[in-house]
DNA sequence: ATGACCTGACCATCAGGA
């Protein structure tokens, strides 16, 4: 089972790298953020061009996320309400047959860090943490997204440009390490760093210079991990045409 | 450097991203 993870920044804009996606990395499960668009009906229409069945959280403008899934999966959606009171920023599904619940998130960027919106990111992930700990007892757990969060210093091109940012600071850095604690492996933890990056900025055309950063992640419960044959950062799709300022996150699981 | 670039709103310029 192939697994992608692709923060799009805008839907509409990324189509044409959307449908370059789909038909070459052909993936059985792909979970997007950022679709700034409120047309559920469009997002869905969208992926029946590929074969594709799509369910999503939507709003106008700003957030918004999907998963797309081969028509023959199984499955069945398990919202979780809390995570998308304020904004479009999770689904989650289940997959009964493999015991597997598949979590997809935009967490909340939370910049500037003295304003309300630091306080609501810390929330958020605090809500998100008591949600995988009461789904861990009865399932695997694949968790994968945009964190908006920089665990290490080394997860960063150069580290002190990040010092006042929500994605560095400590509060940040202690609830994704309480994720790791419910016993979940970052799995591009141990890619080389310039392999792990997800994120350029286009300001000042960071891809080009190599500066990036490492926010997106697949969090494995430790059977699912024991099934991985295969991870990349799709580096590529950031050097195209009109690109997202993330690159797609792939896995590949022997189930 | 509270910058730069990109997107959606909507038509001039702002909010938001990270």
């Amino acid at each position: 089972m192939r697994v992608i993870s692709w923060n799009v920044n805008s839907l509409r804009a990324r189509e044409p790298l959307l449908e370059k996606l789909v038909l070459t990395e052909k993936p059985d499960i792909l979970c997007l953020q950022e679709l700034k668009i409120l047309d559920k009906d469009y997002v869905e229409s969208f992926f029946n061009k590929f074969s594709l069945k799509t369910l999503s959280e939507t709003q106008k403008s700003y957030n918004g996320v999907s998963i797309s899934y081969k028509e023959d999966i199984n499955l069945k959606e398990i919202p979780l309400k809390k995570l998308n009171l304020i904004q479009a920023r999770n689904n989650t599904i289940i997959l009964e047959n493999l015991k597997l619940v598949i979590i997809n998130c935009y967490f909340p960027n939370g910049n500037p860090i003295d304003t309300e919106k630091f306080i609501n990111k810390i929330e958020w992930m605090k809500t998100l943490f008591k949600e995988i700990k009461s789904l861990k007892d009865d399932y695997e757990i694949l968790l994968t997204g945009d964190f908006n969060v920089i665990p290490d210093d080394e997860d960063a091109y150069d580290i002190k440009k990040y010092k006042n940012d929500a994605l560095a600071q400590p509060q940040s850095r202690k609830e994704f390490n309480k994720l790791i604690n419910l016993d979940l492996i970052d799995v591009f933890k141990t890619v080389p760093k310039k392999q792990s990056y997800t994120f350029f900025d286009y300001k000042t055309y960071k891809f080009g210079k190599d500066e990036g950063i490492r926010i997106d992640f697949f969090l494995l419960s430790p059977f699912i991990k024991s099934k991985m044959l295969k991870l990349k950062v799709l580096k590529e799709y950031r050097d195209l045409d009109r690109p997202s300022d993330h690159c797609p996150i792939m896995i590949d699981l022997n189930i």
